[in-house]
RNA sequence: GGGCGCGUAGCUCAGUGGUAGAGCACUACGCUCACAUCGUAGGGGUCGCUGGUUCGAUCCCAGCCGCGCCCACCA
């Protein structure tokens, strides 16, 4: 069936995506295939939707393993989803609640049946999205961080890091989450800038009645739990003070003021309350002065019993509210000011966090980092750009201890088990660690299971070898780690990437990946962040509804520059589809010109200058391409792509073979035989026309035939849907059969196509000659109708070599009537001048003779001016002394070339103001 | 407070130590047998500002102005 008008993609992405899995073209591990290429996914949430930053990051993936898969590597895209404890967990208990249920009412048991349900339900969404989107992931090896086997591998490394003492349990303070009721680690808090006050209130001293001591706080309701007051200890103004007492309002507990440097005397008062429980700085004075820590709120952020019973159950703010209330009325508030400053929120919950002193499970992330840190300093690991090596480094190098536990139930529960006096147990399993217990205590015990689960980001920190099958020892294991390239956004870089580093190094001794390509962020035309709550959201699943899969991808591709953010607008999709629809019409073209591919077809031996020129084209295109897409050049290698297909296969050279290939053409007998054997113009001493036509006709359609498919080839990575159609096509058109394969095999091989220097240098002077020839028209507003009859004078014997054999072209594309050699240009001309020749064109009758006057004056004008500056240039000593001879000789040669031009522009002035 | 990035055509963005580029938008014209989701031609930029290095700077360096992001326990 003939290709119809323009290409629709909403007939052709589901049928072509289910062929491909259904002949299993994303398997790893096929027969003959060469090196490895792994990727891991970075997995979305089970329970997402596809959103613009998964577009693209999973098109630039794709990209990376259809390419490598297409040049014959053994490629693994190995996909999956993540759990996403907090997340998951917040959407189920939202849709508990609507219903009135909350999970304590559930249990713990059935709200994870209930969670395990929502997963079965909507857990498909994503990846039929990435399917959708063209992701040539290995479906046949999916994993979810939940399922048994990457449960065993985090049990296995949560109790072989307990083992080797880089897990611990501690009391501090932590970042409690008080909607959540959970805490979170130092990533999972955003720090806003907020307009606040900062309090500055009157403690009144012990031993000194009337005076005071001022103390500056943005939190006054924590006064409350204060058990000090320090000052530095150079700080004139209060030295007096240290070692008294102040005795605190609202409370009347005595709390002493001791010297410290945290006191810092440029800051509010140069005092500064110290609540050790309810602040992570005041926590570690207390602990160089040994201060009591008091406890002042409950899990949810109300004031507990260790206030006066006036605040009691008072939610924070409301307490802040009644605390300032209390001490205005006491005339102990000395001054308000307003600042800005900056607040620690939760990024899941919104709210802000309180640090609250609990008992937690850490992973020793110091420890764990060191190595990692050194695998990117000795360059086994690299980044992509570069410099994210330094916010890498600059975080690993300060990293803190990882909080791992979360007060949650949907997630890999601890594997500590508990005897009744408090003994810990971790092992793999409840029977080992009853086993454990048994020795322990000399006699069957009970244990209780620690409630707590892990933070999510510590299954997916082994993401790239529990997918793999570790801890067993796979093949697969063997033959995939280390991935190759990780490709993910930089806001993940803390949460995923370091992690994964620290345990893939730690785990298996080898780092998880060699590459870790960092994209950037897709934010909206006006360059915000896209948000739900903004409500400037681009939907990719839209996008693709309105333009298809390979329009998006081919956006996403082309604008992914390194280092920049995406600012996404929708006019560069629908352009990117009109160039898929440009293509498909190239490819219609084909077909109506019966262009096939053919098994005897030789890109080296083609005996047609265009046919010579479209090979090196296409070699140089193919290596452009193959080029950029190694150095992760997205963009470089979607132009390329794009200036290749549109402006050199179907600007030109489409044009350039139509008048062979149409054989009732008038220009039939002017077609070259071959490169060197030219047949004389017209009739007289032409060569028996048919046969040579043939032959020419015939490479021509094959070559066609084959640049068409080295261009489905290259765009394949980008848009595979369209190319695969078209390819199809192609080749079910086709005779041989060894091209019964889909695209998914095969890259083209530049280094393998000849470039034809002599080919090249003269095609581009056809379509110098053509562009000037059309340019002159256009500016004298020549009627497209129009046939002139060009005149060419002292033309070289190798441009009129040049014309009889393109005259057929080039009379067709600059629309003439014919263009001959003269001795001299005819009166009533416009004339340009190409290299060595002058083109005349008879316009007379169409001109404005003064109009034409002033161009050329113009035209000569600018080459003069051009001379005046290489010129000035040339007589400078330093240059000529300092510059290199390349440079030079490119400024002699401009200054050659514009001197030629002027010269021919002025006789044909000359010649005009005769005429006229 | 520390770090990073960005300011190039109306818009969105590439790019280079040696004659400024693309897409979109815009203007004019469209005979034509792949395509109006198209063709041909065209207009449009002192490459943020100021200095410095250099034979030569949009590109390298410094400072400044404007914008954005990340990290950070400063009341």
């Amino acid at each position: 069936m003939p290709l119809s008008k323009t290409y629709t993609p909403e007939e052709i992405e589901g049928p072509h995506y289910r062929r491909w899995e259904d002949e299993g073209a994303f398997a790893a591990g096929r027969k003959n295939a060469g090196k490895p290429y792994t990727i891991v996914i970075p997995p979305p949430n089970v329970t997402g939707s596809l959103h613009m930053g998964h577009a693209l990051n999973n098109t630039l993936q794709d990209v990376l393993i259809r390419f490598e898969r297409m040049r014959g590597r053994d490629a693994l895209w190995q996909p999956g989803t993540d759990h996403a404890g907090i997340a998951t967990q917040m959407v189920v208990e939202r849709q508990l609640d609507e219903k009135g249920i909350s999970r304590h009412q559930l249990g713990r048991s059935k709200f994870l049946d209930r969670v395990w349900e929502w997963k079965a339900e909507s857990g498909g969404t994503i990846l039929n999205q990435l399917r959708r989107l063209g992701a040539s992931a290995d479906w046949s090896r999916e994993r979810f961080t939940m399922d048994e086997g990457l449960n065993k591998a985090v049990t296995k490394v949560f109790v072989d890091l307990y083992k080797q003492g880089l897990i611990y349990k501690d009391q501090r303070l932590v970042n409690w989450d008080p909607k959540l009721l959970t805490a979170i680690s130092d990533l999972e808090v955003e720090n806003r800038e907020v307009k606040g006050h900062l309090w500055h209130i009157a403690y009144p001293l012990e031993d000194a009645p009337g005076r005071h001591i001022v103390v500056a706080t943005t939190r006054p309701e924590t006064m409350l739990g204060d058990t000090a007051i320090a000052v530095h200890p150079d700080d004139e103004r209060y030295k007096a003070f240290i070692g008294k007492n102040a005795i605190l309002p609202l409370v009347g507990r005595r709390i002493p003021i001791v010297a410290d440097d945290y006191a810092d005397p440029e800051q509010g008062s140069g005092a500064v309350k110290i609540t050790p429980g309810h602040d992570f700085n005041d926590y570690e004075v207390g602990r160089r002065h040994k201060l009591e820590v008091i406890n002042i709120l409950d899990e949810k952020a109300h004031l507990n019993d260790n206030v006066p019973e006036a605040f009691r159950g008072l939610e924070r703010f409301d307490a802040r509210k009644a605390v300032l209330a209390q001490l205005e009325e006491l005339g102990l508030i000395e001054k308000i000011d307003d600042i800005t400053h900056t607040v620690p929120y939760g990024d899941r919950s919104g709210v802000v966090i309180e640090p609250w002193l609990t008992e937690q499970w850490y992973a020793d992330a110091a420890t764990l980092a060191k190595p990692a840190i050194a695998a990117v300093e000795r360059g086994e690991i690299v980044f992509v750009p570069k410099q994210w090596e330094n916010t890498y480094f600059s975080w690993m190098r300060n990293i803190q201890p990882w909080c791992i536990s979360r007060q949650l139930w949907w997630g890999h529960q601890i594997p500590a088990w508990y005897g009744p006096d408090g003994q810990v147990f971790v092992e793999t399993d409840e029977d080992a660690a009853l086993n454990a217990a048994r020795l322990h205590y000399g006699k069957e015990t009970a244990l209780e299971r620690d409630n707590d689960v892990l933070d999510t980001w510590f299954s997916s920190a082994l993401w790239p070898f529990s997918t793999l099958g570790w801890p067993e020892r796979t093949p697969e294991l063997d033959r995939y780690y280390p991935t190759d390239t990780l490709v993910t956004g930089f806001d993940i870089i803390f949460f995923w990437v370091a992690r994964m580093i620290m345990m893939g190094l730690h785990f298996m001794g080898e780092v998880p990946f060699r590459t870790v390509y960092v994209h950037a962020l897709v934010r909206d035309e006006k360059g915000a962040k896209m948000s739900k709550s903004k409500g400037n959201v681009i939907d990719p699943l839209e996008l693709m509804d309105e333009y298809g899969a390979d329009a998006l991808r081919f956006t996403l591709s082309a604008m992914a520059a390194q280092g920049r953010d995406i600012k996404l607008a929708k006019s560069r999709v629908e352009g990117y589809r009109n160039f898929a629809t440009k293509l498909w019409n190239a490819a219609r073209f084909c077909e109506m010109n019966v262009c096939l591919l053919r098994p005897d077809f030789e890109p080296g031996a083609v005996r047609l200058t265009v046919n010579k020129w479209i090979v090196g084209e296409t070699a140089r295109a193919a290596q452009a391409i193959t080029e950029a897409i190694q150095a992760y050049k997205f963009n470089e290698a979607a132009d390329a792509a794009y200036h290749f297909t549109w402006h050199t296969f179907c600007d030109w050279y489409v044009e350039f073979i139509k008048p062979i290939l149409t054989p009732a053409s008038a220009n039939a007998d002017l077609l070259p035989l071959d490169q060197g054997e030219v047949r004389p113009k017209g009739g007289e001493g032409a060569t028996a026309p048919a046969s040579g036509d043939e032959l020419a006709q015939d490479e021509t359609r094959a070559c066609a035939a084959w640049a068409l498919s080295q261009i489905l080839h290259l765009l394949h990575p980008f848009m595979p849907y369209v190319t695969e159609e078209l390819w199809d096509k192609l080749r079910n058109d086709s005779p041989i059969p060894e091209t019964q394969d889909l695209i998914v095999r095969g890259w083209p091989d530049a280094s393998s196509l000849p470039m034809d220097k002599k080919a090249a240098d003269e095609m581009n002077w056809v379509i110098r000659l053509v562009t000037d020839i059309r340019s002159v028209r256009a500016e004298m507003n020549v009627p497209v109708a129009a046939k002139l009859d060009a005149k060419l004078t002292g033309a070289s014997p190798e441009t009129e070599r040049r014309l009889i054999v393109h005259e057929g072209l080039i009379t067709r594309l600059a629309r003439l009537g014919s263009i001959d050699l003269a001795a001299e240009s005819p009166a009533g001309s416009v004339q340009l001048v190409i290299d060595e020749t002058t083109v005349a064109l008879p316009v007379a009758r169409f001109i404005d003779v003064a109009a034409e006057r002033a161009r050329l004056e113009k035209e000569i004008q600018k080459s003069q001016a051009e001379i005046k500056k290489i010129d000035a240039k040339l007589a400078n000593d330093a240059f000529v002394s300092k510059a290199p001879e390349a440079v030079i000789e490119e400024q002699r040669t401009r200054r050659a070339d514009h001197t030629q031009t002027a010269e021919k522009l002025a006789a044909a002035l000359e010649r005009l103001k005769k005429a006229g």
